[in-house]
DNA sequence: GTCTATATCGCGATAGAC
DNA sequence: GTCTATCGCGATATAGAC
């Protein structure tokens, strides 16, 4: 009884919700240890004192602005598990899925990339457990498609890293690509023609032989 | 006269370096904020206050460390001006160069990743009159390539970015690169099997018809 | 759960002797 | 140029009233 009761949203859930979202704009902007409780608080629109009742403490915040993170995007990422379709396509949903949350949660991305390139620091057996498995299997699944004769041979491993890096890029090096495009924040069109260029050079080697 | 003396690297250039390389191991670990001048000065081994006499405040060093960081990159990324070659082998060299900045400085890599990512707040400018122009310049190669006719119609901008992810993503993700691929840190076999992979994908798409 | 008040600390930066 | 000493600030975190 006490789980269907759970299943309504209370105060405690949506306030930390609210905290959660600020605190990834300010991670995101500033850096971990960048970032200040206060300022965090004020944007939620709450004390300090009190974001600290709910939090305990800013390391404990920061590991679940990553958890919150890396759920959402793990549960877009499925894409590949779709065995059903062709491996073109399936790429190619899997593209537009990556670049999607690029656009979508472009700030998700640059926090968790902060952590990434600063070594991992504090959510790196996280990373271990939850992401490497999940970049695994879909390696194992272009690895098959090999196997299977249905795309030319290629280092799976390295294709992976190079389809993350160019779809990651668009959330993390947004700023620089203003300023090459000249125009803030990188419109619609921008993300069109960024997917377009990705499938096209991807999908080539894939079809080489 | 006075010109002839200053060749001979006086005690400060010497000891301005050695701050420098630190700095720069220092803000690649943990970012602007979270990095302290006082860790900086003893990596560097002299005091905090001694320091802060050759660089009067963290943001001067912070800025003479990008400073150091972007001349040097500029410099070894100057392949494209050499219009005698062919496209296919320039575009080898280019981003061979990259990628051996990414393998022998990944820290200066992480640093200006990071600056970028922040959004640019304090090195913004400089992006702008320096970066951004050379970068304009080398997508003006690849236009007149295919202006040529020497390659097929791409989007060249966006083609840029795609090459400049990749590689970059190989000191900047070697953290979880190196959790995949099962070993730290990626060894000279894992940049051949990526330059391999990056000029193969874009080789490709840049000669199909 | 929210508030006021405060403890405790580390930081960047400065002053001045030598 | 290097040293000792210290200022002033802002940070995380805690204590306790309501």
């Amino acid at each position: 009884m006490d789980r269907a009761v759970d299943k309504i949203p209370r105060p405690r859930d949506v306030l930390e919700a609210r905290i959660l979202q600020h605190a990834v704009e300010a991670f995101a902007e500033t850096g971990y240890a960048g970032s200040a409780l206060a300022n965090i608080a004020e944007r939620a629109g709450l004390s300090k004192q009190n974001l600290l009742y709910y939090f305990p403490t800013k390391q404990i915040l920061y590991q679940r602005v990553l958890d919150q993170v890396l759920d959402h995007w793990l549960e877009r990422m499925q894409v590949l598990a779709d065995a059903t379709q062709d491996p073109v396509q399936l790429l190619r949903n899997y593209i537009h899925a990556k670049l999607r949350f690029s656009r979508e949660h472009p700030q998700a991305s640059r926090v968790y990339a902060m952590e990434v390139i600063s070594g991992a620091p504090i959510y790196g057996n996280s990373i271990r457990d939850k992401v490497v498995p999940l970049l695994q299997k879909d390696i194992a699944v272009f690895e098959s498609w090999i196997a299977q004769g249905k795309i030319a041979p290629i280092n799976t491993t390295h294709l992976m890293f190079a389809i993350w890096a160019m779809t990651q890029s668009y959330a993390d090096f947004s700023t620089q690509m203003s300023l090459v495009l000249g125009h803030a924040p990188l419109n619609e069109q921008d993300f069109v023609e960024a997917e377009k260029l990705i499938v096209e050079i991807v999908v080539a080697r894939m079809m080489a032989h």
